[in-house]
RNA sequence: UGCCCGAUGGUGUAACGGUAGCACAGCAGACUCUGAAUCUGUUUGUCUAGGUUCAAAUCCUAGUCGGGCAACCA
């Protein structure tokens, strides 16, 4: 797969330029700090989609571009929404999309290693320092295990953190039910259990650790406000009972720690220098800064910069609604070529290079827009004209005899394999008397500016002969079934008419050589750019989104591999499926050419 | 309703007090053994109103519109 990623693509001229970049630009040039580190945290509770892959190219892109380092980090503090499952499909699609490109970039940690504590300016210090710049080859050939961060395996940190504010007379322990701290902080008003002495905070919490008490029955919360203007200042929970086995840290805990609290206090140990998040945690700020500056913590603080989140025409990009298409069995699954995950989108036959050229065009803001799709089908197609291996196919066959050509009679013509790049050289391709043409490329009666196909007209066969279509024949229902046509002989590259001026080359098999190939044709999910603007998004979905045929191939295609692409002449570009098999072809439609004879046709 | 954030062609973005540029999309043309690709040309824009300034997309004030948050989710 690496080949996929960069041979014959070129990398973007310039390094992207972007608010944020430019932040951590003028840190660099202050010397801030030792290094630059970011991270990639999310939580494993569905597949990363193609806004993660938005924040992957910009946390990655920046540790690549100032020579910093990016942590993977599973934001697991919710044992009741996450699975192990997840947590496998996300290090597959970072290591998929960053793969070649800011593998070295990636920080990971030795199997099961979990904070160190240390003395910095006599203070103690957890610690969580990553490996990196090993690729995943070298990981792989490696004895030592490696893995992604988890915020669970600083579960033991955390709480220590926590018994600190609360013996700082910072945090204390709620009796409230979640309706009524709701009704106090939403109405200003302070906790009955507000000012309870650190003794019995001490006490309390400890009791909650020890599974002493009921899920919801206690929370602790940081003392900073009861009215403050921003909700999340207004004494925010930290810690809540959760009696609930955790995929990575099993039945250790029956407490956890609240996001808030976790993640600032994750991205501290792991010694993240740039916080990079989405724009709905821009309020939740103040407080990331207050944990981190009520601690004493003796390194330099992280900061937290939140950007614009990717939206997209015609599909949704909640977990929530993906896992609803998920469940449903909307989709076939998560994978599902039909949706905007990362393993959907890889599955559908989309490069790394394609998505990550799409993530740098997009550029980053704080403006919540709607991306309209040609922007990624413009990337998309960009990276596959490059890439791909030209081949002759007919979607739907229109079988067509050659009456002046000699039964049993076979050649083999040469056919370029890709003219956008001369050294993968061309191949032989069989010609005989019956083929099989599209069924687009004749019309009995055509249109204006139609150049294919028609009754007496000429038209090209691509690498062969120049064919005249002489007689129609339709069978009792009234439909054409086969043409009858005569060929210019000499018309063939080399030939004597080869030089001939026909204005429509049209593609075709061989009938007796072809082999058929199951082709999945794909169109967008929904019929509508923003599914989620009103009411329930499933009823916007394309009843059309996939239709599944049986094409005719040339013979070359049986030596199709999943690592290579292929672009149908005229038509799309494909990519052999998961589902193919030994004496089985399954095709993906990635995309389909620009087809601007489709546009003149609607004109109309 | 409170708090926070944002607003540049159809869409996404750049311009950091000094010529509003780029990409996608669109349109027109050239070329073409892919109606693809490539090449050329081109339509369309600074939310509104005040103010500061020689000069404002940029700074200030107010408004308008849009988004986010107000979960024992992240």
């Amino acid at each position: 797969m690496s080949n996929l990623n960069n041979e014959n693509v070129p990398a973007p001229a310039v390094a992207p330029s972007d608010f944020i970049r430019d932040i951590v630009a003028a840190h660099v040039a202050e010397n801030r700090y030792p290094r630059i580190h970011t991270r990639f945290p999310p939580e494993p509770n569905g597949y990363l989609h193609i806004g993660h892959a938005k924040s992957i190219c910009l946390n990655f892109g920046i540790a690549r571009e100032f020579g910093g380092i990016c942590n993977l980090r599973m934001d697991d503090t919710n044992p009741t929404k996450e699975d192990i499952e997840y947590v496998d499909s996300i290090q597959a699609d970072v290591n998929w999309l960053i793969g070649d490109w800011a593998e070295d970039r990636l920080g990971l940690k030795p199997l099961g290693k979990t904070p160190e504590t240390k003395l910095v300016n006599e203070k103690p210090d957890f610690q969580m320092a990553p490996i990196f710049g090993t690729s995943e080859v070298e990981r792989k050939n490696s004895d030592a295990k490696f893995e992604p961060f988890y915020a669970s395996d600083y579960f033991d940190q955390i709480y220590e953190y926590a018994v600190a504010l609360i013996k700082k007379g910072k945090a204390f322990v709620c009796d409230m039910t979640p309706d009524q701290t709701d009704e106090y902080r939403r109405t200003g008003k302070a906790s009955p259990f507000r000012d309870r002495s650190v003794e019995e905070n001490l006490d309390l919490f400890t009791r909650m650790k020890n599974g002493e008490f009921q899920d919801g029955s206690r929370v602790l919360r940081a003392k900073i406000s009861v009215d403050a203007p921003n909700i999340w200042l207004r004494d925010p929970l930290l810690y809540r009972i959760k009696h609930a086995e955790h995929h990575h840290t099993g039945a250790k805990w029956c407490i956890y720690p609240m996001y808030d609290f976790a993640h600032c206090l994750s991205d501290y140990i792991e010694g993240i220098t740039h916080s990079i998040c989405t724009l709905e945690f821009e309020v939740h700020r103040p407080l990331y800064d207050w944990i981190l500056e009520n601690l004493d913590l003796p390194r330099p603080l992280p900061h937290q910069y939140e950007f614009a989140r990717l939206a997209l025409g015609y599909t949704v990009m909640s977990k929530r609604k993906l896992m609803q298409l998920v469940d449903e069995n909307l989709v076939t699954g998560w994978d599902d070529p039909r949706m905007p995950t990362i393993s959907g989108i890889r599955r559908r036959g989309v490069t790394a290079a394609a998505l990550r050229a799409f993530a740098y065009n997009i550029g980053i803001t704080k403006y919540n827009g709607l991306t309209d799709v040609s922007v990624l089908e413009f990337a998309i197609r960009e990276d596959l004209n490059k890439r791909a291996l030209r081949r002759l196919a007919v979607l739907r066959p229109l079988k067509v005899v050659i009456t002046n050509y000699p039964e049993g009679q076979v050649e083999e013509v040469k056919a370029t394999n890709n003219p956008e790049a001369p050294e993968t050289g061309w191949r032989k391709v069989p010609f005989s008397r019956e083929l099989f043409i599209e069924q687009d490329d004749f019309q009995e009666t055509p249109p204006p500016k139609f150049f294919r196909l028609k009754p007496g007209g000429e038209v090209r066969l691509k690498y062969a002969y120049i064919i005249k279509c002489e007689e129609i024949i339709k069978n009792a229902a009234g439909n054409i079934i086969e043409l009858r046509c005569t060929a210019d002989l000499e018309s063939k590259m080399g030939g004597a008419t080869a030089g001939r001026k026909i204005k429509g080359t049209i593609h075709w098999v061989s009938a007796q050589h072809a082999v058929d190939a199951e082709v999945r044709l794909y169109d967008r999910l929904f019929t509508v750019p923003e599914p989620d603007a009103d009411g329930d998004f499933k009823t916007h979905l394309n009843p059309h989104s996939l239709e599944v045929i049986t094409a005719k191939c040339e013979p070359a295609m049986l030596e199709a591999v999943p690592s290579e692409r292929y672009q149908f002449e005229r038509l799309a570009y494909f990519a052999l499926d998961l589902d193919a098999k030994p004496g089985k072809l399954v095709f993906n439609r990635t995309i389909t050419l620009k087809d601007a004879w489709a546009k003149e046709a609607q004109k109309k």
